[in-house]
RNA sequence: GGUCUCGUAGCUCAGCUGGAUAGAGCAACAGCCUUCUAAGCUGUGGGUCGUGGGUUCGAAUCCCGCCGGGAUCACCA
């Protein structure tokens, strides 16, 4: 039993003792003391006034007092106000620093064989263009929450899915078909899903070259656009990949290939990975046979037309297309089919997409479609939900050439790493290969973190021009921190001082000390309470605060080495969950430590 | 227009299952490197928590209205 449901249990019993009322323990409001109030923890006593039919003071004073002598752990308390505020006894925190020392992995929970399965679905990408900021918080979303969903004793599934098929791909095969045949990343030095992406805005300029001609001609807009013999390239293109012609498929799986291979480079750099990838090009055809299995079981209807929908207008929404007319699919059919075969692979037992909330609509027809079609899961699954990344300027516009692209940011990031770690003459008697290491691990810190502890559902700002910062509330900062404690457990053992495992029950710690005891007392539950939430902007919230209360206690203890054994052990003991609390919860994002920065 | 969502310091963000005097960082200013890493620490200034009501002993937090930003309502994905 955790230290917060004693205490309200105790409180309970004390209510019904004194004031012979009985009332849930639940119902009692205990919260961590104010740092600027003495005390470890709070009940608050307003709401038990009706019970005890007294003043604030004189019910806070009553419950202290039966507190005192029913906890031991309990050393003192003051009532403030309607505040009853709880000290607890040196020992109790002396126990919590054995406690979190003996234990490795601080706060998480192991899976086994019989834990649930969660499916994260992330990144998910076109295959005609490269990653950009948008595509950076996604992945890294989606792989912070897959640990998350991790340390709270989950198997984890990261999935995948490639949107290699559609109108946007035949673009970029047209413009090489065209004005590029024979070009290979390999002849031209561009990355793949660089060069795929360069002949998707050839397309484009190509074609916007071709409609003012043809409005210069005096065709109107909407008549330009329906005449665009480019565009109707295109679509024949699209036509024939469906009927499986041989020369565009090759292109297609050729032009695929580079894609791939240029995203796993972008891949590797976030540090992101996926158990099993999905190709919309092979999924798209169960989701047909899913629809039409709908419709014969009646929850779907046709229309004159051929094409089918569903109706959902008593779910509050509307009427929604499955198939087209055609018998082509669209974007929902695809999902079907996705998520049939996944549940056919593995045996999840939660769905969760990483997608944003762009698509709020969309995942909620979806989980609606699933559920009539007989899938259990259905109504379960969650959508991840996360707002967009907008510059100083506003939205990013490919047109516009706003667009910050994933692989330049990431090479920006680790520049200024390199710059001022030198200048500030860091890392010296590191190998240069070393040094690129620790540039790398502090870049993606940087911006992993600076992603990551903005709540997910918010739109969140970034400016690429000021870079990412290294002071502050970083990523960098937190990594610091972790370097420092790393440092002082090397120069203990260089100074031949061993680290004890415990320390004594009667040991006296100081403010500073039971600071932070208190916040590593409160990682499991942050750890939970993130992973019911799915949120790991709390985790990272809270290990700057950690981080921060560290640095403080750092500069403020004298330096005890020689004088005071136990003093010294307390501290390297603090040190060292504090840097292993870091350590976890740095993993939980996605970030990693570095020994020396 | 319907639905959803956001609005907290000059800027970027925490805090939101109701609790005490609303917190960090950046930017500005003033200190601290013979003492375990100055990517650090300490201090100063900076707020009608968009706005108006309601519920409550108590509201940044819950409910309603309004104002402002964003998303979505495609035989696009």
């Amino acid at each position: 039993m955790g230290i917060e449901q004693q205490i309200q249990t105790s409180v309970a019993e004390a209510i019904q003792n004194l004031y012979g009322e009985p009332i849930a323990a639940t119902s009692i409001q205990v919260t961590v003391t104010r740092k600027d109030q003495t005390g470890d923890y709070t009940v608050v006593v307003f709401p038990l006034l009706k019970v005890s039919k007294k003043n604030p003071e004189q019910t806070g004073t009553d419950l202290g007092n039966f507190l005192i002598e029913k906890l031991p752990l309990i050393a003192s308390f003051e009532v403030i106000k309607g505040f009853l505020n709880l000290t607890l006894a040196q020992s109790y925190w002396a126990t919590q620093l054995n406690l979190a020392a003996a234990d490795e992995s601080y706060g998480f929970t192991k899976a086994t064989e019989t834990s649930p399965m969660v499916m994260i679905e992330y990144s998910s990408p076109n295959t005609n263009k490269p990653l950009h900021l948008g595509h950076i918080r996604n992945n890294l979303l989606g792989f912070s929450l897959s640990r998350l969903v991790e340390a709270n004793g989950n198997r984890v599934v990261k999935t995948n899915i490639v949107n290699d098929r559609g109108i946007h791909i035949c673009k970029s095969m047209l413009a090489w078909k065209k004005w590029g045949e024979g070009i290979t990343p390999e002849s031209s030095g561009i990355k793949g899903d660089h060069l795929v992406g360069d002949f998707y805005v050839r397309f484009d300029k190509e074609y916007k070259a071709e409609q003012k001609q043809l409005m210069a001609d005096g065709m109107s807009k909407e008549e330009a656009e329906l005449a665009s013999p480019l565009m109707a390239e295109a679509r024949e293109m699209l036509l024939l990949w469906e009927a499986g012609d041989q020369e565009v498929t090759s292109i297609w799986k050729m032009m695929n290939q580079w894609v791939y291979a240029g995203f796993d480079i972008t891949y590797k750099a976030l540090g992101v990975d996926f158990d099993k990838i999905y190709y919309e090009s092979e999924t798209y055809s169960t989701g047909k046979e899913q629809v039409l299995e709908g419709l014969q079981k009646g929850v779907f209807y046709q229309r004159d037309d051929q094409s089918i929908w569903v109706d959902l207008t008593n779910d509050g929404l509307d009427e929604k297309l499955l198939l087209r007319s055609d018998g082509t699919s669209v974007y929902m059919t695809q999902d079907i089919g996705t998520a049939k075969m996944r549940f056919n692979d593995f045996p999840i037992d939660k769905m969760v997409y990483v997608v944003g909330n762009e698509q709020n609509y969309h995942f909620q027809v979806l989980s609606l479609v699933l559920d009539k079609l007989g899938f259990e899961w259905g109504k379960e699954l969650v959508h991840f939900s996360y707002g967009m990344v907008e510059l100083p300027e506003g939205k990013m516009k490919s047109r516009e050439g706003t667009v910050v692209d994933a692989d330049e940011l990431v090479a920006d990031m680790v520049n200024t790493a390199r710059e001022m770690s030198r200048e500030l003459g860091k890392l010296e008697g590191y190998s240069e290969e070393e040094a690129e290491a620790v540039y790398q691990t502090i870049a993606l810190g940087a911006l992993k973190y600076f992603m990551l502890k903005v709540d997910p559902k918010k739109n969140m700002t970034f400016n690429p021009k000021e870079s990412i910062d290294f002071n502050g509330n970083t990523g960098p900062f937190i990594q610091y921190t972790y370097a420092r404690i790393r440092s002082i457990m090397r120069k203990a053992a260089d100074s031949q001082v061993v680290i004890p495992d415990q320390i004594s029950l009667t040991a006296k710690l100081e403010y500073k000390e039971v600071q932070l005891l208190r916040m590593v007392e409160q990682f499991p539950v942050v750890v939970k309470e993130a992973g019911d939430a799915y949120s790991p902007a709390i985790i990272a919230n809270f290990i700057y605060d950690l981080a921060k209360e560290y640095n403080q206690f750092y500069h403020e203890l004298p330096i005890m080495f020689e004088e005071d054994a136990d003093k010294r052990a307390i501290r390297l003991l603090i040190s060292r969950v504090t840097g292993s609390i870091i350590k976890n919860g740095m993993w939980i994002l996605g970030i990693n430590v570095p020994e020396r920065m």
